[in-house]
RNA sequence: UUCCCGGUUGUGUAAUUGGUAGCACGCAAGACUCUGGAUCUUGUUGUGGGGGUUCAAGUCCUCCCCGGGAAGCCA
């Protein structure tokens, strides 16, 4: 686990204000203490990433501070061991340590069940025998304070004993339910006598059929937090109205432990959804192929697409903690992923849309291996050779017959450099007799720019990439954009909702790059820069030897294509 | 209509607790460059509104406006 607590610039979000504040008062004996509470329903998305990064990193900030993993495990209906297994992969793949304090809700459940016994006794919790229909009746509305129970005077004996029996698989699921006895005419409605257990005959992932009683979330995560020992309980603002209900339960069972909940704002990102059971609906349409898919904001999903743990760890740090709903740019996520790749991708090159070049006064057999630096950024990086020959692969964007004004690549007359290579100058062009398309170019070299210097000091403005047709490989590569086409995916027509949002241009597939012979046996899951265009990933699933398959992570800035924007508008 | 929470440049987020409104991203212009990348420089109409307290208000008081959340036997 990272511990910077010394060279990070001190962070003076609210909650570590607070945290600073309880240590100095000496509150909670001087220890902090935190968890990261997931429900296990669901894979693991990047607004998850805020919390975790928060709540293990204010851990990492305290000499002895501690964060546990917990399950939130109180709903057997929605959970799977799936989740359960891909939820500790993640956080360790973003570089997070629990140590031996993997805990879950469901490891309470005895202890939660004579907690609710005592609140029967204390006169705090009676058997409601209402329907869930009738309850939500009894419970008013808004504006409308709601009615007590018939069955709210029950005596504790007869609460205890149907409890017992609930417990012991007595009834129907729905016959009864435990609530606690608070006040029918609060104006939070969270304190009109809540629900605490009810019965649910499922097959739970970890206690199988132990039980048949379930306790809910706002009675179950103060107490597991109070057992836990955690100090500063830290969620999401929607649980904001439920606090009060979370103070009550660890006041009424006088538990010395009551760890404080502080509420903070959700991650939002323009351009997609964090919606779990959004992005589980797209799963199961078939609209993404997984949970992994490169284009989903989930932990698997960014890490297939060649995203690093630092750079969604710089992203969580810089992006603040407030309580203030907002929408965070997805450009200042993919700012801080370029920052760090390009501190550490190799750079190689490949031709997306390949266009021949033939060097009409280079030898026809001959090949010379070039040097290439592997990162301009870090020398440590060193350098590969590279085969030039007389025919070579470069981009077709690179050739413009009728280049508009700045236009710094290569046409009819122009020379360019390619890099680590020569100086080219076009000479001719072969066109597709049908459809006029330029499908061949051809060009002179100048043997004394070896290596891409001009002794007599000639500028060329242009720089391309390229590969020798003779030795380059074959590849796929998919490019994504943005899943959606609205900055805000919700905001949609009346009559329909966020799917008809999709970006039906987020994958596009190409097919016949060829790529720089080294690149054959990319390691999947390492990304490179594939110069002038972007970083790159070999898929960690589709990708192999035989097939070389990448993704693009993120592309490069494009100036030049601001420039065309520009130009275009005016 | 009830209760709770919020509102600082385009987007996020700070402001020594009443004392120069700063930082990052984005955008724009320029410099530099064997990546139109990176880097560097410069710029970038901001405290929701009205009253009030004060020598001084983003910060305190007050009224209003706007946004979000809350009526699961979900979390």
């Amino acid at each position: 686990m990272k511990q910077e607590a010394t060279d990070a610039p001190a962070s003076t979000d609210f909650i570590r204000t607070i945290i600073a504040e309880d240590l100095k008062n000496n509150k909670n004996e001087g220890r902090v203490h935190t968890r990261f509470p997931p429900e296990p329903n669901g894979y693991l998305h990047i607004g998850h990433a805020k919390s975790i990064c928060l709540n293990f990193g204010i851990a990492s900030e305290h000499p002895g501070g501690l964060c546990n993993l917990r399950f939130d495990d109180t709903n057997p209906a929605k959970e799977e061991v799936e989740y359960i297994d891909s939820i500790q992969s993640d956080v360790r793949w973003l570089g997070f340590d629990w140590q031996e304090r993997l805990f879950y809700t469901s490891d309470y459940f005895e202890q939660l069940y004579q907690y609710a016994m005592q609140l029967i006794k204390d006169g705090k919790a009676y058997i409601c025998s209402l329907s869930a229909d009738e309850i939500r009746q009894y419970r008013g509305t808004l504006t409308e304070t709601g009615k007590d129970s018939p069955y709210r005077n029950r005596s504790v004996a007869e609460n205890l004993e149907l409890f017992q029996r609930m417990r012991a698989g007595d009834f129907e699921e729905g016959a009864h339910v435990l609530r606690a006895i608070i006040d029918m005419s609060s104006a939070n409605l969270n304190m009109r006598d809540p629900t605490i257990y009810r019965i649910r005959y499922t097959e739970h992932p970890r206690t199988g059929k132990k039980w048949c009683i379930y306790p809910m979330y706002d009675f179950a995560h103060c107490l597991s937090d109070s057992i836990e020992g955690i100090t500063h309980s830290i969620c999401t603002l929607e649980f904001e109205n439920n606090r009060p209900l979370y103070d009550w339960f660890l006041d009424r069972l006088k538990l010395k432990s009551h760890p404080q909940q502080i509420e903070f704002a959700r991650l939002n990102l323009s351009y997609t959804i964090m919606s779990k059971r959004k992005l589980l609906q797209l799963v199961e349409e078939g609209l993404v192929s997984g949970w992994d898919d490169p284009r989903m904001p989930t932990l698997s999903g960014l890490r297939r697409r060649g995203y690093t743990p630092e750079a969604i760890r710089t992203f969580c740090d810089r992006i603040g903690v407030s309580k203030t709903n907002s929408t965070i740019d997805i450009a200042m996520l993919e700012h801080y992923l370029r920052e760090d790749l390009n501190k550490r991708a190799p750079r190689v090159m490949a031709v997306l849309r390949p266009l021949r070049v033939v060097i009409d006064n280079y030898p026809e057999d001959k090949i010379e291996w070039l040097d290439a630096e592997n990162n301009p950024e870090d020398s440590t990086m060193g350098s590969r050779k590279i085969p030039f020959s007389r025919v070579l692969y470069i981009e077709q964007e690179d050739f413009i017959e009728e280049p508009p004004r700045k236009f710094f690549r290569l046409s009819p007359g122009k020379e360019i450099r390619l890099k680590h290579a020569y100086y080219i100058k076009c000479v001719r062009m072969e066109k597709d007799k049908n459809t006029g398309e330029v499908i061949e170019l051809g060009c002179t070299y100048d043997p004394q720019t070896r290596g891409g210097w001009s002794a007599d000091g000639r500028k060329v403005k242009g720089t391309s990439h390229w590969v020798s047709a003779a030795h380059a490989v074959k590849a796929e590569v998919r490019l994504y954009n943005h899943l959606f086409i609205k900055e805000n995916p919700e905001d949609t027509q009346p009559d329909k909702d966020f799917i008809s949002n999709l970006n039906p241009d987020s994958l596009d597939l190409l097919s016949g790059c060829m790529i720089e012979p080294g690149l054959k046996n990319a390691k999947p899951g390492t990304t490179y820069q594939f110069l002038r265009q972007g970083y790159f990933c070999a898929d960690s699933v589709d990708s192999s030897e035989e097939h070389p398959l990448f993704n693009r992570t993120v592309s490069l800035r494009d100036s030049w294509a601001k420039i065309q924007r520009a130009q275009s508008r005016s």
